[in-house]
RNA sequence: GGGGCUGUGGAGCAGCGGAGUGCUCGUCUCCCUGUCACGGAGAAGGUCGCGGGUUCAAGUCCCGUCAGCCCCGCCA
């Protein structure tokens, strides 16, 4: 007999199917017994009035692999309005232990769970709230990926095992490459960069890695970013190309997921068609008005601004998600474009949503001339190393003016479904502290 | 790296100087024919993170240490 999955099983009241699942929840009332059985599309309830059945499963525990032949009822007292009634099971793999945490009730995401949370991670994602952050998750990903394409971006795949030199800032990881250093990549920039010259739209979603010994419910040592480079682009349109990227991933998940993400108590985010922009300097005087702290030597935002000025634009914008541009030069990478009137300044931005950033962006300095300038400047490093010899090559050759964004996936569904800590939207989360599982 | 907070059966918590570490969930046994956070009766399961100290008496107070979390810094 083929299989018929839980969520199908409506369908085909009156007649015997075959269910394969993991056994996910029992109630052993006596003469009359219920199981729930958890297959890929969700759950079906098992009726069990044979006592020969009943004992086939005493001793068993959640997790239980099993298969079962059963007449579909209806049943609108079920979940799903149909349940499994006369059934044989068939043990498929036994599990005699105690599962380390109970799968069918919400698990601890308060902050000092966390860490139970995670070592008991491969368990603990059985339970349906946590499947549904990472169909959320994957959903984003999947409408980020249709929406570029629609863009008539190419997805393309960059190598993480670079040689030694990097674009500076983060700290990163060093390992040892058969007698040569070689260092994990801490984005895809170089690469991007260089597909611009290919294909002039392209993007990539994929593993970054970051040494830094940072500490927050913000940071990972490992998390995915989609990089995306647009060539024949200014500011303005790069903009408003994340703009309408952000509205349609938002409109695209909470299409598809509106009960999941009503379950973790999610409001669809308010957001403008265009998104506002503020600069750096406009935020650092706003913020210092308001509070009486002074943030305007600060090159960069504090974390309590950006919660700040996300706030403040919800309030007074009419959008949870907000653009900062303008950024001074001394904070800025190599590769970034300073603008031609005031080279004081880099045309880059980070969008901030509901308090974070989970996104950085900016035009890039494609003219080689000026970008070796600004290599040797910034970063002291020589543009023959073998860490930019083949990016420079690509402006040798000839790119066009472009630019592009990197975006945090893991921050972006933390933020969407209102997690606190970047880690719970992680399956398998990556920090200072923690290696495994 | 700096500051703060927290470590108590498998999970989540209470106890904060004094009788026998208590509760909820889970597990096991028994009862239960519509449960769905089932209900009822009983049972097992603890080096109270670890090491010192104070005290007649220490999960409880102090010091150290380890681990985790939160904030700051770094950073995205």
């Amino acid at each position: 007999m083929t299989r018929t999955l839980a969520a199908e099983a409506a369908k085909h009241v009156g007649k015997t199917i075959l269910v394969r699942g993991w056994l996910h929840k029992k109630r052993l009332l006596g003469g009359l017994n219920f199981i729930v059985i958890r297959d890929r599309s969700g759950l079906i309830q098992v009726v069990i009035k044979d006592e020969q059945e009943v004992e086939k499963l005493r001793g068993l525990q959640i997790g239980t692999v099993l298969s079962v032949n059963g007449q579909v009822k209806k049943e609108p007292r079920a979940v799903g309005g149909a349940e499994l009634h006369d059934p044989k099971f068939e043990i498929e793999v036994e599990v005699s232990d105690e599962p380390p945490v109970e799968i069918d009730k919400p698990l601890s995401h308060k902050p000092e769970n966390l860490d139970t949370l995670f070592d008991n991670r491969a368990i603990g994602l059985r339970n349906l709230n946590e499947q549904s952050i990472f169909k959320i998750q994957a959903e984003v990903e999947e409408s980020i990926s249709r929406y570029l394409k629609s863009q008539d971006f190419i997805k393309f795949n960059s190598p993480k095992l670079l040689p030694g030199a990097t674009e500076g800032g983060a700290e990163v990881f060093r390992l040892d490459y058969f007698g040569k250093e070689a260092t994990l990549a801490q984005s895809a920039q170089f690469y991007k960069q260089i597909m611009v010259g290919v294909y002039e739209r392209v993007f990539e979603i994929n593993p970054t890695y970051r040494a830094e010994p940072s500490a927050t419910t913000r940071h990972m040592t490992e998390f995915i970013t989609i990089d995306a480079e647009i060539g024949f682009v200014d500011l303005d349109e790069l903009l408003d190309l994340l703009s309408n990227l952000v509205n349609s991933v938002v409109d695209a998940v909470w299409q598809k997921y509106e009960p999941e993400l009503k379950d973790w108590n999610a409001t669809k985010p308010v957001l403008s068609a265009k998104l506002p922009a503020l600069t750096m300097a406009d935020i650092h005087k706003k913020y210092s008005q308001a509070t009486g702290e002074d943030t305007t030597k600060e090159l960069d935002l504090i974390p309590k601004e950006e919660r700040w000025i996300c706030d403040y634009a919800a309030k007074n914008l009419g959008s949870e998600a907000v653009y900062v541009t303008e950024w001074p030069v001394a904070d800025a990478k190599f590769y970034h474009k300073l603008y031609n009137d005031r080279p004081k300044l880099a045309e880059r931005f980070d969008l901030l949503f509901r308090g974070v950033e989970i996104a950085t962006g900016s035009m890039r300095e494609h003219r080689y001339d000026k970008l070796v300038k600004q290599l040797k400047e910034k970063t002291g490093a020589s543009p023959d190393d073998a860490g930019f010899k083949y990016f420079l090559q690509a402006f040798k050759y000839g790119l066009p003016p472009h630019g592009g964004f990197g975006m945090g996936l893991e921050r972006l569904t933390e933020q969407l479904i209102g997690l606190n800590n970047v880690k719970e939207a992680t399956l398998f989360p990556r920090d200072i502290n923690r290696l495994a599982p």
